[in-house]
DNA sequence: TAATTAAGCGGACGCATCGTCCGCTTACTG
DNA sequence: CAGTAAGCGGACGATGCGTCCGCTTAATTA
């Protein structure tokens, strides 16, 4: 067995890895995040390219991080938090309430951190991220409990929508309020 | 009036476009579409990179112009085929299942052509190729004939599925026919 | 067939970004 | 306070992009 003997970080690298997340932060939202590159990021936080790359292999990772916060707050309510998002408070929400609740709660979630989400979610890079496995599980046993079939094709089809990029692109034409209505029909539509 | 003489193109320059359509043909099929470079493209088709950028703009509009010729046809039989795919013989098909039989005509197309999707229609992309509105615009319209309220956020939200990146990455898990009938479930799902 | 012309050609070039490497610095330990 | 290894950073080589411009050649005209 090997000691994983965890020594705790560096002072100042723990100064620096706060340094080249707030600088991010910025960058990502201050253009397109696309275009920032990792020496961007290294200059903004004051730091070599070395010292960035010692942590994040690349930018995507670095928008993750950041998403990441953000999301596990989500995933906590969804697992212990009220319904109808959790599963308790008034508890036994049908299905499709629950489906629709977390598809208002990912919109909400885009809309506010869209910056961040197409920095680090975008294009088949979205289906590695360690959220999407959680999103997907949830959105499956929605779906078992609903009883309805399919339900490995269709969980990935219903986190589809959901998708940074088009998410940006409704967003040219549409309102948030028309999105989330569009989702909750189509959590009714199929979840009963 | 600017007068468009059309000034037939030189026999040399449609020797290269066809040589360089079929160059990229093999490339995209041979490994990961996302790594094929111009200069691949062009050191393969025998011409220089000058000459390749003279047409096309990117390795994505190569792509897109090889996936065209196979996209027109389903076009036309959406149009004017014979149903459920198109709108005749035998006709009025209820919406649900045009979109049915449409989804099946795309996954169809994915599955035959993925490396030419995939090196086309990858990631924002995908919202800015003239195909894209034409699926669109006929989702919508099927949406209209079943009198399914915020078509508009739908119609997206409908093709989401579709995308190239998801059905390679669900394609690791599931068969054709698995995909195919999640989403023929969506289709009766949402349109009746 | 020869002369004319402009469309077409191609590869060298300059630029941006990536990711690594390694000698120097500094926070922690005893 | 000395030893040490974790951390630092910027120079560097590699890769791919997209352009530019002098040369070639297909098409046209006489």
């Amino acid at each position: 067995m090997a000691d994983t003997a965890p020594r705790r970080e560096r002072a100042d690298a723990a100064r620096n890895r706060a340094r080249v997340l707030a600088a991010a932060e910025q960058l990502f939202a201050a253009g397109d995040p696309a275009r920032v590159t990792m020496e961007d990021i290294a200059r903004a936080a004051g730091v070599g390219k070395g010292t960035l790359y010692r942590r994040f292999p690349d930018r995507a990772s670095i928008a993750e991080a950041l998403l990441d916060e953000h999301e596990r707050d989500l995933q906590d309510r969804l697992l212990r938090g009220p319904g109808p998002l959790g599963p308790g408070e008034p508890p036994g929400a049908p299905p499709a309430e629950r489906l629709a609740a977390f598809y208002a709660a990912m919109a909400d979630l885009l809309e506010r951190h869209m910056h961040l989400a197409l920095g680090a979610e975008t294009g088949a890079r979205r289906f590695a991220t360690g959220a999407y496995g959680f999103w997907r599980a949830h959105v499956r046993a929605l779906l078992a409990e609903a009883e309805v079939p399919d339900r490995d094709a269709l969980a990935d089809m219903l986190l589809a929508p959901l998708a940074p990029e088009l998410y940006a692109f409704q967003r040219r034409r549409l309102t948030p309020e028309q999105i989330t209505a569009g989702l909750h029909r189509l959590a009714h539509a199929i979840a009963g």
